[in-house]
DNA sequence: CGCCACCTTGACTCAGGTCAACTATTGTGG
DNA sequence: CCACAATAGTTGACCTGAGTCAAGGTGGCG
C-alpha cells in the first residue's frame, strides 16, 4: 500500500478555508479525551502530539505520535477513540468535522483522500502490532528510531520530542528498558547523544541500525 | 465506533451476482500470499482462515482469524498485505475486486459499507495492539477467549478451530504459555475442556473470566 | 492397532520488570 | 543570575513472567 500523503494534505489545506482555525496547546496539555464527540479534525503545524488509551490498571498504551503535517482525530464513528495531548508546546490547525464531511460529499478527491488516510492508519497500526508481537526490546527501540528518523527532517540527528516514558508506553516497554537499549546502542557505536540534550540522537552507523531492525 | 456488519454482508451478498463464485480449501492450505496482486475479495462461508506475516527470523504474527461471514482480502493498495490460509477445511465466496469496485462507483451504500469495514479492521487492529502492548499472558488468553466467544454462536462452548500454536502466534506468546494459561483457568474452575476435544472449551464462570480481562 | 501431530507439564534460563540510588537537566523564585 | 527544587534519565541489583528444552500423555487417522 503506497499512499502519497502530499495531495491529501494539500486538499485538506485548500478546503480548510471552509472553517479552519488554529489553536495552540502547552506541553502536556489535553487536546481531547477518548469518548468525547468527535467535532474536529486536527493537523499538527508545530510540535508533537500523542494518542493513547489508559487501561483500568493504570497502564498507558500510546497508539501513535503525530508530528508536523500529520492528521489526527479523524473518526468515522461519533466519538474520539483515543485521548490526545500535546507532548511539547504545539500548534494545530483544526477543521469542523461536518464542514469537512460537507466538502467530501461534493469533492471526490477529498473523499478518496480520507479513505487513503484511514488505510494509512491501518497500515501503521499493523506495523506497530508486528513490533509488539514479535520484537525484543532492543529491536523495538531500533525500529522506533528508524521510524522517527524517516518521519523527521533527514539531518542525521533525531530530535525526539518525547520522554523515555512516552517511548516505553508506545513500545510496550518500561522507561528503564528504553534507556538501557539506547545506552546499549551508544556503547555499540550506533548512535551518540548530542551535547545539549539526551533527546537529540545522532545516528553514527545507520547500516548497523538497519541490520538490527531485521 | 459502532459498525453494524449486517447491511454490509447483505450488500456484498446482493452484488455478488455480478461475479461471485465459491471455492473450498483444505485444512492448512494457502489462499493467497502477501504481496500478490489483490484480485479478489473473500467471505468465509464455512471454516476458519488466518491472516499473518512471517518475520525474516521465522517468527509468525497472526493478525486476524476470519470466521463465517467475515470478509478478508479487502485491499486499497494493489497487493495483499498478508498471507492467508485455511485453518480447517474452509469454503469461501469470492468476488472479483474490479467488479466490486465497479458496483461501488454507482452504489453509495456499497462505498460506505467498504469504508465501514476498513474502519472496523482498524478498530480491531487497535484492540489487538492494546492487548500485545499491555497485557500479561493470562490476560491475553482471557481476552482471546472472550473475543472468540463473542464472535461464535453463544452456546457457552467455544469450539476453537485453531491450534495452541496459532493462538500463540496471534497473541505474541509461545504455545506452551497458551497451554499453561488454559490449564490455569481450568484449575481455577473458570472453564473446562470438553470430553471430545481439548479445542472445545466450556465456559463455567464467565463473570470471573470478565474480571480477569480487566 | 500403532503412528503422528497436538497438547500438557516440569525444570531451568533469561529478557525485561521492579526497586533503588545516583546524575543531569530544567524550571522557579528570591 | 544563582540556589534550589523538581523532573528526566541512567545505571545497578535483584526478581519474575514467559521462553526454552525436554519428557510424557492423548486423540485422530491411516
Amino acid at each position: 500500500m503506497t499512499v502519497d500523503p502530499s495531495p491529501g494534505i494539500a486538499s485538506i489545506a485548500i478546503h480548510a478555508k471552509f472553517g479552519a482555525s488554529e489553536a495552540s496547546y502547552l506541553k502536556e496539555s489535553r487536546i481531547f479525551r477518548e469518548g468525547e464527540p468527535a467535532h474536529h479534525i486536527y493537523q499538527v503545524i508545530r510540535g508533537a502530539v500523542r494518542s493513547y488509551r489508559v487501561r483500568s490498571c493504570g497502564r498507558r498504551q500510546i497508539l501513535a505520535f503525530h508530528l508536523p503535517d500529520d492528521i489526527f482525530g479523524l473518526e468515522f464513528g461519533p466519538n474520539y477513540r483515543f485521548t490526545t495531548d500535546a507532548v511539547v508546546d504545539t500548534t494545530v490547525r483544526l477543521v469542523k468535522r461536518h464542514s469537512l464531511e460537507y466538502v467530501a460529499k461534493t469533492d471526490l478527491r477529498v473523499t478518496s483522500d480520507l479513505r487513503s488516510r484511514l488505510a494509512k492508519e491501518l497500515t501503521e497500526a499493523e506495523a506497530h502490532l508486528l513490533s509488539l508481537g514479535q520484537r525484543t526490546a532492543l529491536e523495538r527501540v531500533v525500529a522506533f528510531l528508524l521510524e522517527m528518523d524517516k518521519r523527521m527532517a533527514p539531518t542525521g540527528t533525531i530530535g525526539l520530542p518525547m520522554s523515555r516514558r512516552d517511548i516505553g508506553d508506545y513500545l510496550g516497554l518500561q522507561l528503564e528498558t528504553v534507556s538501557r537499549a539506547l545506552s546499549d546502542l551508544r556503547d555499540q557505536g550506533v548512535l551518540r547523544f548530542s551535547e545539549t540534550s539526551r533527546r537529540q540522537i545522532v545516528l553514527q552507523n545507520r547500516e548497523r541500525l538497519l541490520e538490527l531492525s531485521i
